[in-house]
DNA sequence: AATCGAAGGATCGTTGAACAATTTGAATTT
DNA sequence: AAATTCAAATTGTTCAACGATCCTTCGATT
């Protein structure tokens, strides 16, 4: 279940290093940090699928780092609602229900919606138009992965629109939850393909100004996904 | 700078305590959503303002727990933007500047226009018509505290109607973020008092089922409550 | 005198071990 | 079959330690 994956070795201390004298230095992750990504990563993947329970000292001896280190990680992907932390029983993975998919598409509409209505510059619109390139080939290609990918870019894209950290951030998180949410249910092969032609649109509307079209198309776009996310869900779990 | 307030000791154990039966325990938080609460606490209150620095090792001893308890305490403000960490110099209380107050009415602007738009049920009215009143009260009784939590009370059940717990949370957030800019911000006394007629304005709106009105009153209020908020924040800090 | 660089001290980041409290599941009893 | 007891496993929390890093001070150099 837990494929052994210390990443690199956290420092060996070799005497005489200066530590890059400037002020530029890169910030480098701390390892509470690191573990977060990597679990993070494994749940992007479906590596670990929800309801999995994760252990604290199983993680710390597959990772290499203290229980400690492990549960500063697990803070952080809790308040991302990637697991659930069930007082003295352990860590789970996030197990989105009905519910949760509702809620997820309600703050979706919300941020989606709003970026679009306040226009983005010829940048931001450049990365929309690039996010529904990306879907287009990865349709042709026949790549299903890809073209999840590029769903998420594009609307990522949207929302990057409004050129808000605190919204990017948001968007972040709720995406990594319907990823979650994939793994999880079965659905058919080519179930973003439908919205390539939505998508289109969409950008479409952006390219030529029409912010209030784009913003309709968008918010029909995201209850049709929700219904028919929902089917699947009807139809994948119990 | 750090009243003593060690909160009720946490327990002493007696021998044949019977560990309440049934399922339906009421979840005790855990020290550090405890410690959490109480720094939170603190910062909302202005006991602790922007830019203090809080040292592990001090607020461990002054709230009688272990630095790594304060630790995770730490790692949720964080996640919530109450305090930013820098890399081995320490957690310090976030101090907003002009875009993140922008950037704040950027997310306020998208969840409760959303919100309004997506109306709510009679109880969630009801609601805010509590929180109009509410203010109008704290106004004539001159009590500036509580008319700036009856403004908060306002737009938290703005964002309620929406019924997503998501958006409550975010919403939450936000303006712990906003009290937090209040306290460093000198404002006029009656700063919030301007607003009540929007608030009325709104409320009645959304009684009387308009709610493309409602909206545009809300979005129209939102900016110039940023507008008024960046006047303050130029004359009041460097 | 101003600048640069080398100690020193403080605090953070992380570890490892320890122990109490709680849950869980199995064995035992009624 | 239901209830009780018991032991194992895991979490919650503390404590002590140590290297790494930052900040300050102090002294040497140009």
């Amino acid at each position: 279940m837990w494929r052994s994956c210390k990443f690199s070795g956290m420092t060996s201390s070799s005497p005489t290093v200066r530590p890059a004298p400037g002020r530029l230095r890169v910030a480098v992750p701390s390892v509470a940090e690191r573990v977060a990504a990597e679990l993070r990563r494994q749940l992007a993947e479906g590596t670990l699928l929800p309801g999995t329970r994760l252990t604290e000292s199983t993680i710390a001896e597959d990772l290499g780092v203290s229980r400690n280190t492990v549960r500063e990680a697990f803070a952080e992907l809790a308040s991302e609602r990637l697991v659930v932390r069930l007082p003295n029983r352990g860590v789970f993975v996030a197990n989105l229900d009905a519910g949760d998919i509702h809620d997820v598409y309600t703050v979706r509409r919300a941020i989606e919606v709003s970026a679009v209505r306040g226009g983005g510059s010829a940048e931001d619109i450049a990365a929309v138009r690039a996010a529904v390139e990306e879907g287009k080939r990865a349709a042709e290609a026949g790549d299903d992965e890809a073209l999840g990918t590029a769903n998420q870019h594009f609307h990522g894209a949207i929302v990057a629109m409004a050129g808000s950290p605190r919204l990017n951030s948001i968007m972040g998180q709720v995406l990594a939850e319907m990823r979650l949410y994939f793994h999880k249910a079965t659905m058919d092969a080519d179930f973003y393909r439908h919205y390539l032609p939505d998508n289109e649109a969409i950008c479409a509307a952006l390219e030529s100004g029409e912010l209030d079209r784009a913003a309709s198309l968008l918010l029909a776009y995201l209850d049709r996904s929700e219904d028919n996310l929902s089917d699947v869900h009807g139809a994948g779990a119990g």
